[in-house]
DNA sequence: CATAGATCCTGTATGC
DNA sequence: TGCATACAGGATCTAT
């Protein structure tokens, strides 16, 4: 499932071997992966075929790749998203096509292609218009609410506090919502929860700011440890941008543990529902909040 | 507006 | 053995 991490690997991969490439051809095997792309597979093809990829970008867990302007024509990219089995691929023209292969970009001069394959077909391309954002940079339309991520330099922390503790929703939930921070999935979440032992239950408004920030330390921890090397796996779905699985021996505290003793306390660790999938706690480290959800009356 | 829940999708694992 | 069900979950849409 790929969180900021991986898709920090699947990006510089990008860099190294597709920027600078002109695209000779696009062919769209299944329309369900360019289902943001409004106009089509003809338009999609249209958009992209004879330009050149000029560099690769993130931001939280969408992709682009900017691509070179054409006179009087407003700049564009392709933007992906890996949704939750997406891998782009650089593969040699002969090697076989999977039976997920959904977007297929041949380059002139021959040599490697770009694949976008996706088993569960949550993940998408679209070719989307470039717009200023207030910090002075170009991001695609489609990235325009996205926040920034907590490893960028221009991440606000103290607005990070202030929107976490505005909120009454529980802080896992808010820790999701990639409009307050971006690239943290449900992995990530419950490892930084963890980590400080904060129940994922607990109301944003509950918690001090110092808590809020201690959280943001964490987070950047479990993601700066799992980018360190060199992103993380834990399904044999996620496989890098050249087709090598991205999966790291790397030793989860919470994530998938049910059952298995917290390494802080040896307390079993638990499993509950959770918006339609599951949370990872220790019920000893992480306490659950008591009463009133968010303590109004 | 803020928040919560449903929904999409398919391969794998598990239960009866 | 075979069929049914649960599960994985990011982003978006709908409902309250």
């Amino acid at each position: 499932m790929p969180e900021l991490p991986e898709v920090e690997v699947v990006r510089a991969g990008l860099e190294r071997w597709i920027v600078g490439r002109r695209v000779a051809g696009v062919e769209v095997l299944h329309p369900r992966a360019i289902r943001r792309h409004q106009a089509g597979a003809g338009d999609f093809a249209a958009r992209v075929e004879g330009r050149r990829i000029v560099s690769a970008a993130r931001r939280g867990k969408y992709l682009w790749l900017p691509l070179a302007t054409r006179r009087e024509q407003p700049e564009t990219a392709i933007v992906g998203h890996l949704g939750m089995s997406g891998q782009l691929l650089v593969l040699p023209p002969d090697a076989p096509d999977g039976p997920h292969l959904r977007v297929r970009f041949r380059f002139e001069n021959g040599g490697r292609e770009l694949r976008f394959v996706d088993q569960r077909t949550f993940g998408g391309l679209a070719v989307a218009d470039l717009v200023g954002d207030p910090a002075g940079g170009r991001v695609p339309v489609p990235v325009v609410h996205i926040g920034r991520d907590p490893l960028d330099p221009a991440f606000d922390d103290e607005a990070f506090v202030r929107r976490v503790r505005s909120k009454d929703s529980e802080v896992k939930r808010i820790l999701l919502d990639q409009t307050v921070a971006s690239g943290i999935g449900n992995i990530y979440a419950d490892e930084a929860l963890w980590r400080i032992g904060i129940h994922g239950s607990r109301p944003g408004r509950r918690l001090s700011r110092a808590q809020v920030l201690d959280l943001l330390e964490s987070v950047r921890a479990v993601m700066g440890e799992a980018l360190a090397q060199g992103g993380t796996s834990f399904d044999a779905l996620y496989v890098n941008v050249n087709g090598e699985s991205g999966y790291f021996e790397r030793s989860l505290n919470a994530y998938g543990q049910e059952g298995e003793p917290c390494a802080r306390c040896g307390t079993p660790i638990r499993r509950i529902a959770f918006m339609n999938r599951s949370s990872y706690f220790c019920p000893s480290c992480q306490r659950a909040p008591r009463g009133r959800p968010t303590g109004r009356r």
